[in-house]
DNA sequence: CTTGACACAGAACGGATGTTCGTGTATATT
DNA sequence: AATATACACGAACATCCGTTCTGTGTCAAG
């Protein structure tokens, strides 16, 4: 055989860096044809040919029957990896209601969202659907969250101990930030400042979960005395 | 002059959010006839009508004639320059030294930093050189900061009014975060946190600066207690 | 010398996709 | 009322573009 199986050839690394440079100066993967054109091969089919085996080697990804469909496997990756975009879908404060962040994805807003590195969530979240609110008023001060810092949450109606979590009690009408325990009969809500006591919830039915806090952003600018 | 500039309708931001969300997904933007179907736009032609709307107000860039010819104008710069790398220098606690951030940068090590987006970060300290130190222990609750969390600082010996900053105190040898305030005869450091009392300094010289607090990011994993 | 696997080219086919046009419906403006 | 404008739909059209088929040349093994 003139190459190993395995092996990339001439052709094949010079079609992998037509794909990457041109997906990253133009935006969008380029056609077979362009392909042919940018490393000198004339014929589509042998572009063709090239491509499957690249595909059947795991350097690019393939969907059949659709133009421009195809992708490199590692930089994609990448890219899609490294930022995730949360939307900010409301205040949360003392008596704020959230607003269901189930509802469908037609709220992108650039003014309203941040962007977060995954590698600041924890492992297992990173994958999720998560949203962000951002916290009005100085009621979460026991659970060392100040005015104007930006709360990232994963949505859930139950928890686990230790879990942080966004929950609404009923009766007092107030949406607070507690960790969270079930204990023999009741349920223990311990604000993150040891010097606040915790809430005992004996009836369930008085208390809403919102979402699990993933992660606590504070933009720090000046002073707010 | 089609529309008040700036004023997306709800299909411009459905569509962006399509388009985002097919091409972090997919890896190649999405076609016309896709996007009406993500977008509940039963025809082609009122896919293009936004686009080109979309492409007049500078959201996305289109290339006629080509197949999923278009991009978006944000994402792309957002992949290049919006992801800071900050190296975690080192603790700071109750009675824990900071080391010299200036000393050696060189070392770069993917365990002790943190990445963050450039858009977390306000507007003119984005191009700073800023540390991360992460907080050991709880002597900082009176600045809302919690054991664990990690502060993104900008190396400082002096400060501006309303700065929140992080000072040693050499009398009683402890380093904490406090607002920073110049008055008459003396300097005021205020806690964030409004229940606990501000320290006033009357001979600066008991006092250094060490930086000033730009970022708090807490990563909520399980309760400490 | 065959044989067969491999690399390559060109052309033709047909589906995928961007573009254009005719039409319709609100709402505001004159 | 008449006109203008923004928004919306669907069909027809012209390309764009992936796929497939046929054919050529090379080279090593049988």
């Amino acid at each position: 055989m003139a190459r190993k199986k395995g092996e990339l050839g001439e052709r094949h690394k010079k079609i992998l860096d037509v794909l990457e440079r041109y997906q990253s100066k133009v935006g969008y993967p380029p056609s077979i044809r362009e392909i042919g054109k940018e490393a000198d091969i004339s014929s589509t089919s042998v572009v063709n040919y090239y491509l499957n085996q690249l595909e059947e080697w795991n350097y690019i990804e393939r969907d059949r029957k659709i133009s421009r469909g195809l992708r490199l496997v590692n930089p994609i990756k990448k890219v899609i990896d490294d930022l995730m975009t949360i939307p900010i879908l409301g205040m949360i404060g003392a008596s704020e209601l959230i607003p269901n962040p189930s509802s469908d994805f037609g709220n992108y807003d650039p003014e309203s969202s941040v962007e977060v590195a995954r590698s600041l969530l924890p492992e297992q979240e990173r994958g999720e659907k998560l949203f962000a609110l951002k916290v009005d008023g100085e009621s979460m001060i026991d659970a060392m969250v100040n005015d104007g810092d930006i709360v990232v949450m994963k949505a859930a109606e139950d928890a686990k101990n230790g879990d942080m979590v966004a929950v609404r009690l009923t009766d007092t009408d107030e949406t607070t930030l507690k960790f969270f325990y079930r204990e023999n009969d009741s349920i223990r809500l311990q604000p993150a400042n040891p010097e606040y006591d915790p809430i005992i919830i004996n009836d369930p039915s008085t208390m809403i979960i919102h979402g699990k806090v993933v992660l606590v952003i504070r933009q720090v600018k000046s002073s707010p005395v």
